[in-house]
DNA sequence: AATAAGTAAGTAACCTGTTACTATCTTACA
DNA sequence: TGTAAGATAGTAACAGGTTACTTACTTATT
């Protein structure tokens, strides 16, 4: 956002930042850029115009293109785990950390519109990826907590015991992704928000079990 | 898998297809190298390859990539079009229509793998673009008719009257979704169907209610 | 003075689309 | 029926553009 002008001037005032900041700049701004265009249609052109810098000068922080993607998923399983862990801190029974969790995730791709590209896009690379294997463990570990709370629940009885946990966080899981990417088709951030609240209770009416 | 000794024996038997073979041959290769790589690294080059052709003959039955691109969600459109009614065909009531038409959708992508990643792929493209068009187009058609056999289920008594049928529909479809996400995730086609079988009875409860 | 950050101008690879030419099929007609 | 003519499918090579990455040189900071 502090760009964009480096084409008046010239070089007036050539700005000068340490490379570790420049390194959090690329990230920032290959996410913002994943907002307008397609994540592989992100031009290493395009990560230096954006943090007003030649093209050139991105190389001298980075490697090469794959490892400032590295750092972009390194930001994303941190930020991602940082939402878990605000809303399993907040305590409470399991169901209603649970609910938390899901409006919090829904929160936080509502507010980063670049993140859920930038998964998607994973989900096309080769299975066998370094990348993919990055966006698999981040996915994984939260579903993994999400079975755990969902096994909590069971043994404090909020949950019927006969309840097929591994389903039911898959289920949990994929009501995420499932609204991600029709909000992302029908793109409206804050439909996405309304619909999560009136889908929340559906799901969790199936994890009660109404025939069982 | 056919092609790739081209190189021996030269134009040895130079084989001839009609232009709509030719066309038809295009979308199978683009649905085929999908399921491989991202969809957007697909060149025409790699098309004419898979179907045997040098780049050059491409371009004599489709007058650019994007026209490519068009045929195949053409197909992909009817293809899903054909899965549903199949499902509706088979008639019974509305949640038995329901299940098979869940069954059926996972069923066409786990043996489609190259369906979902194209799909993803639509995802990323600008949002006005036709192609995101196209495919907005057909998850929409698909909710509602799904909504549609809701309203009909409740009608019928088979689901509560005070159920959200728009929330579900989003739902059920979001379901879906979820499960293409996290078996592209994971990768294990056969992993799909049996967690489809295992999470739709939880998804169906949750329709019934429990609370209410 | 030394080092780290930045620039400008490459380069090699690759990608879409074009063009000038060739081979094959179809069909009209002698 | 045989064949010339026209249409159709295919090829090879290239043009123009873009992309990731490099290199030789410049400027700021400590």
């Amino acid at each position: 956002m502090t760009n964009k002008s480096s084409n008046d001037m010239e070089s007036a005032v050539r700005v000068r930042h340490s490379a570790e900041e420049r390194r959090e700049e690329a990230v920032d701004a290959v996410i913002e850029l994943s907002r307008e265009r397609s994540p592989e249609g992100i031009t290493t052109q395009a990560i230096a115009e954006r943090i007003g810098v030649t093209h050139g000068a991105l190389f001298r922080h980075f490697p090469d293109k794959a490892s400032i993607w590295m750092a972009v998923f390194d930001w994303l399983g941190a930020r991602l785990g940082r939402v878990a862990d605000t809303a399993f801190a907040a305590g409470g029974e399991p169901l209603l950390i649970l609910e938390r969790l899901f409006h919090a995730q829904i929160a936080f791709v509502a507010s980063h519109p670049g993140v859920p590209r930038i998964l998607f896009h994973e989900l096309q690379r080769p299975a066998g990826s370094t990348l993919h294997g990055l966006a698999r463990g981040i996915v994984g570990a939260y579903r993994e907590r999400v079975k755990a709370l969902i096994v909590q629940a069971k043994a404090g009885g909020q949950l019927p015991p006969g309840l097929d946990a591994d389903a039911a966080a898959v289920l949990f899981v994929g009501t995420v992704q499932g609204l991600v990417v029709q909000s992302t088709l029908f793109s409206g951030e804050l439909d996405m928000r309304d619909a999560a609240r009136r889908v929340f209770p559906l799901l969790l009416d199936g994890f009660r079990g109404a025939s069982a």
